[in-house]
DNA sequence: CTGAAAGCGCTAACAG
DNA sequence: CTGTTAGCGCTTTCAG
């Protein structure tokens, strides 16, 4: 590796002109030395030494992020959108991943293991001196085992912490929902099914809320039976989506497109038409989703936005420009396509 | 940021003495100061400061981590094996991004612009003094611009490099869809319907090989009107499916399983039953194979361990442990599921 | 057992 | 315009 010594002993120069010159400072050098410095600096690939610059800068533009597991489908575009924004803004990632399914064979909740294992990654990551960390969740929902001791800017992506002592910054399931059941109800659809996920889930709650709130702004009635609980699974869509139909439903809203893609099989069988003899919207905007066939009329998450959001707080706060808001809902996208169709 | 020379100040002993004692030498101090040194360093949430020692060790204990595109489906994956090897053999990791998808819109080649962004990232994690370099990338093929200057051991993860200069690690598309294969053929089936990817690209190339030896092994001719070419997408499976319906064929491999999807779809609309009346296999096993109706017999392709074995090469030439292999191939795990009967 | 001194590669401040 | 000096936080001889 060379180094900049090396550049001054062979241009006869000190290690600050040398700096200088290749930093761009103007006047560093007369134009003549200038340019022998900067030639034998490309000759020889000089390569500044990141390590060294952050240390006498006392300053990385270094981010961390720390994925509670990136195997995870929404985790990767969020990690992107955080990527993107940093790149654009000069700002580089570092990445932990707890690998929480793994760990924990995929039904953990929230321990003191875990606790344990965040706080040695917090360490970690100051310790390298990132100026700032991006926590992404999951599956969103309230956390309540916090860092204990940040020094540095801290957000929460696709979940948040207990009594938003941190910002966070989530999508608005509630309003989404609520604007898709009203799509339906202007087609003219009264009897709708809803497979929502686990009741206990972040998602089922908020998205049943706008449901029933759309269905209420329309003076209808949500009939219990028409509500039912499925586990995100393409399975339990198949399953439920048997009681509904039975049920005379004339369109259901799946609270994710796996389960969805479960209707379409369960329709299939009956001789029904997505489309044609009963509507379907699912929610996630999974990339098979338009590939369906008839093509599902789904929910486009702002995944990518919301790790842009993210990093935007994030550097913000870091250059102190605007104190550190509360939790923050992105719009999502209705995304209507040939799975719905009026009575 | 509490430093180490602090400490030294409020314990009257050298800088030094603090390192050693906290580094845990042996006889650093006598057993009261080291004493006091721990404590003093715990309350004060003392933290080595990796940068310094990192640059006074010329050491960095990190590897970086080139993927072509994070957000396409098999990545995540691939990052989480190199993620989990490097943390179990005390190494960390550095991600960039080059989002080859969306900055050329889904149909870009490899073009000069594009090896300029790699010689970027590379000079860039080169400047961040990472000791070894793993390329993810999006799809398997063979990459024809290779980095300009390479300092420190560099690993190809699903694709390879022309004339295999650096190692590379992919997994056996044409064994595995031999042991597809020959798994129907056991089963009584003679009239295979296979449904490719696009004619050109690697996989479709490999698994046809495969397939087509496995036919041959077993005396049986390959009918071309049975070999079919779609895009991946599941529409073109559905579309595909129903020529090779026409004309009766009793299985039907598709070379991934979003494509077998659509042939779930097709066969439903003619009253078909898989499983039942007609075989099928997919590939990839994506994590919703399992859940389809009847369960999609598929292949499982080795991702995780891909990353794993990167990591592994990667470090052992790190520490100059072996010379640099050439391309490995890890063996896929057939997946017989529901979805597969004999005739 | 303990500490002074040197130095990793770089930049900032200041003096000539 | 140019160079000297000092120091970021840490570890590592090596002398006491």
């Amino acid at each position: 590796m060379v180094t900049i010594k090396e550049i001054a002993r062979l241009t006869n120069v000190s290690t600050a002109t040398v700096s200088n010159v290749l930093n761009g400072k103007p006047g560093a050098a007369g134009a003549a030395k200038a340019r022998e410095i900067t030639t034998i600096a490309e000759n020889l690939h000089y390569m500044p030494n990141k390590l060294a610059r952050s240390l006498q800068q006392q300053k990385t533009n270094t981010i961390g992020i720390i994925t509670e597991d990136l195997t995870v489908f929404n985790a990767p575009e969020i990690v992107d959108g955080i990527d993107e924004y940093c790149e654009e803004n000069g700002y580089e990632i570092i990445l932990e991943n707890m690998r929480l399914f793994k760990r924990y064979n995929n039904d953990f909740t929230d321990t003191p293991k875990h606790h344990e294992l965040l706080d040695l990654i917090m360490k970690n990551m100051t310790a390298k001196q990132v100026e700032g960390i991006i926590y992404v969740g999951y599956h969103c929902r309230e956390i309540s085992y916090l860092p204990s001791r940040v020094q540095v800017p801290f957000v929460y992506a696709y979940c948040y912490p207990k009594e938003d002592i941190y910002p966070s910054v989530l999508y608005d399931d509630e309003g989404a929902a609520a604007d898709v059941t009203r799509l339906l109800i202007q087609k003219g659809h009264r009897r709708i099914g809803v497979i929502c996920g686990p009741a206990a889930s972040y998602h089922t709650k908020t998205r049943l809320k706008g449901f029933r709130a759309a269905m209420a702004g329309h003076g209808l009635k949500v009939k219990n039976s028409l509500v039912v609980y499925g586990d995100w699974e393409r399975q339990s869509g198949y399953r439920l989506a048997a009681g509904l139909l039975d049920q005379k439903v004339t369109a259901i809203f799946s609270f994710n497109d796996l389960m969805a893609s479960g209707v379409y099989e369960q329709a299939a069988e009956r001789g029904l038409r997505i489309g044609r003899d009963i509507s379907l919207f699912g929610f996630d905007n999974r990339d098979t989703s338009e590939g369906y066939v008839p093509s599902l009329s789904t929910v486009h998450v702002p995944l990518n936005e919301i790790g842009r959001r993210c990093a935007e707080i994030t550097l913000n706060q870091i250059k102190r420009r605007r104190p550190a808001g509360k939790r923050i809902y992105l719009p999502c996208t209705v995304l209507e396509r040939q799975s719905v169709e009026p009575v």
